[in-house]
RNA sequence: UGCCCGAUGGUGUAAUUGGCAACACGUCUGACUCUGGAUCAGAAAAGUCCAGGUUCGAACCCUGGUCGGGCAACCA
């Protein structure tokens, strides 16, 4: 009978947040006649991240649960911050995160009249005027949270010569903060956004969609809620710090509203992640001090980032979801975002051989010359996946780390006179290894078992240890970005008397030029990603050339061994 | 020292709205493994910020504190 018993069986096991609690209350009183439409509100003044993403899936999430509405409107109200190339980078990435908004997308822009042609009528009602001070002083008058404000001499103007003002702010006749529109409310509010609010303010500048039409512009307080409401939006989800602006939400609305109908502002806790910052304004300083190398880096926790550095949607959606929605302050491990990219990332990607750190391993009793192809499941965790030939030689490469000439206790790796199996291949067992002039390890010189091919169906020796290997008469050469958290700090932006640059972390990106992969991987296209076997996911990146291959790390596999070093 | 909001294992989120504090990540064992990955089995870890009160019974209701966050842009 009710929208409960049509829910799917686990979703209706799964306990509801307190936003889904308040729709299911809305819709059992039928407030809405049962409809659901929310908005993802962006201002076009920066690059989305990670905690747009939560509300991205908050507030898409939500409308498709309850077989309601989203739509994407930009929030353009201040033409002097607001640019084009947001609004593009902001529709890409809500398409890729794998959402559809109502319609064409909706802009604040577009409600300009409406909202001139109410704040007209609030001037009418007595409860709205031009006010002549300068910034200082209305914000001097405004008082203090702990002390009232006190009311602006012009506060008792006419209607008329209100009026009048208001249509001269808007044909321009006045320069930039020479007046502002101010509501009506209450000096003494113990709430200060209700000690007469600005609502419109003058500004001669290009707006990215109006042009010059207008000089003057409202301010949020007096832009959301009528968008939300001209709009239909019935469900208005908003972050923690709008929670004192919502009765300001709620008294413009009481004065223009003839309807039933109503939107509510509903506010939840936003993302906080550790080892990283979120704030725009950090983000942007990110880059505008080149630390990063745009708002795409790798390394950042905008939606182009983590996308350049191989994160999927799926992944990033799903991390939305186990984090949940409630109203108290929260720092996320990191981890937890690793946790769920490599749950993804494991069951959907290819593994490939690569080295990144090479040195040479020379199986000596293995016949000059001669290549032979073995074959390689592409993932054992997808049956679909099918296999691929790869070639081994005599010479091949194998990782610096795998062999140590004095191994301890529990190193299960080559040594010598040790045995390892090469993955897919042969057990080899090393015999000697040569330095060089600066005693690093040169060469490694093995020998192999022929009986003891991968697949023969022979009985197999037990070995400790499983290496990869690229061929070295083959091998294709790459450069590998390992990427690692930009700050070393658990929580870098929340020190008083520290700055968050204070914690970078001088490794956060480490270029390797030497890597050796496997031939197949000459053909990898921008934004392919595979699991490099033993190492990590990797994908190719935006940088990547046909003979000048660039792989980012996207997360490291899980590393006991290295864990047990620590 | 005004107003608003919040407080549950290390982290995050639950608790059928007053009925044995659960799930996930992380941590630690062990099994398995041609990835020290994955998978599987198990363990430790909170007695719910504090103090009172109501109740047969309180994480949940009441009172008073404590601590944390937010609010004084012509930003959103």
């Amino acid at each position: 009978m009710s929208l409960l018993s049509d829910l799917p069986r686990d979703e209706e096991k799964r306990s509801l947040h307190f936003i889904e609690q308040i729709i299911e209350e809305d819709n059992l009183s039928n407030k809405h006649q049962g409809r659901v439409h929310t908005r993802f509100p962006p201002e076009p003044n920066g690059y989305l991240h990670i905690g747009h993403a939560k509300s991205i899936c908050l507030n898409f999430g939500v409308a498709e649960k309850y077989g309601g509405k989203c739509n994407l409107r930009f929030d353009d109200t201040n033409p002097e911050k607001e640019e084009e190339e947001y609004v593009q980078s902001i529709m890409e990435d809500v398409r890729w995160l794998g959402f559809q908004w109502d319609n064409e997308p909706y802009y604040a822009s577009d409600y300009f009249q409406q909202l001139y042609e109410w704040a007209v009528l609030l001037i009418k009602k007595g409860v709205a005027y031009v006010d002549d001070q300068p910034q200082e002083m209305i914000s001097q008058q405004r008082g203090t949270p702990t002390r009232p404000g006190i009311e602006s001499p012009f506060r008792t103007r006419s209607i008329e010569e209100n009026l009048h003002l208001f249509e001269a702010m808007k044909r321009g006749e006045f320069p930039n903060g020479s007046r502002v529109l101010r509501a009506k409310i209450d000096m003494s509010s113990p709430n200060m956004h209700m000690r007469d609010p600005v609502m419109y303010r003058i500004l001669h500048a290009e707006h990215h969609r109006t042009g010059n039409i207008w000089k003057i512009y409202p301010m949020y307080d007096f832009a959301h809620g009528q968008s939300d409401y001209i709009e239909g939006i019935t469900h208005s989800l908003c972050t923690l710090e709008f929670e004192v602006h919502r009765p300001l939400y709620d008294w413009f609305l009481d004065q223009i509203i003839e309807t039933e109908y109503r939107p509510r502002q509903i506010e939840f806790a936003r993302l906080n992640l550790s080892y990283t910052v979120m704030s725009k304004r950090k983000l942007l300083e990110l880059v505008q001090k080149g630390i990063v190398k745009g708002w795409d880096d790798p390394r950042m926790p905008t939606i182009a980032g983590l996308r350049r550095r191989g994160y999927t949607p799926a992944s990033i959606r799903n991390f939305s979801d186990r984090i949940g929605v409630a109203k108290r302050d929260n720092v996320i491990d990191v981890g937890l975002l690793e946790f769920v990219l490599r749950e993804d990332l494991n069951k959907t990607t290819n593994r490939v051989m690569a080295v990144l750190n090479p040195v040479r391993l020379v199986i000596t009793n293995y016949p000059e010359g001669q290549t032979e192809w073995v074959e390689l499941e592409n993932n054992p965790e997808d049956t679909e996946s099918g296999s691929r030939h790869v070639p081994f030689g005599r010479e091949l490469y194998i990782e610096k780390d795998d062999f140590m000439i004095d191994p301890p206790k529990k190193y299960f790796r080559l040594a010598p006179d040790r045995e390892v199996r090469l993955k897919g291949a042969y057990v080899v067992k090393a015999v000697r290894y040569e330095l060089d002039d600066k005693g690093e390890l040169s060469t490694i010189y093995g020998v192999y078992d022929p009986e003891t091919k991968s697949g023969s169906g022979t009985k197999q020796p037990k070995v400790k240890g499983t290496l990869h290997w690229v061929d070295a008469s083959s091998a294709v050469d790459a450069e590998v970005r390992l990427y690692d958290r930009l700050f070393m700090d658990e929580d870098p932006a929340g020190h008083k008397d520290r700055d968050a640059l204070d914690f970078l972390n001088p490794d956060s990106l480490v270029i390797l030029k030497n890597c050796k992969v496997e031939p197949s991987l000459a053909q990898a296209q921008i934004g392919d990603t595979f699991q490099f076997q033993r190492i990590g996911y990797f994908c190719v990146d935006t940088e990547s050339q046909k003979d000048a291959l660039v792989f980012n790390r996207t997360v490291p596999l899980r590393d006991n061994w290295a864990k047990l070093n620590k």
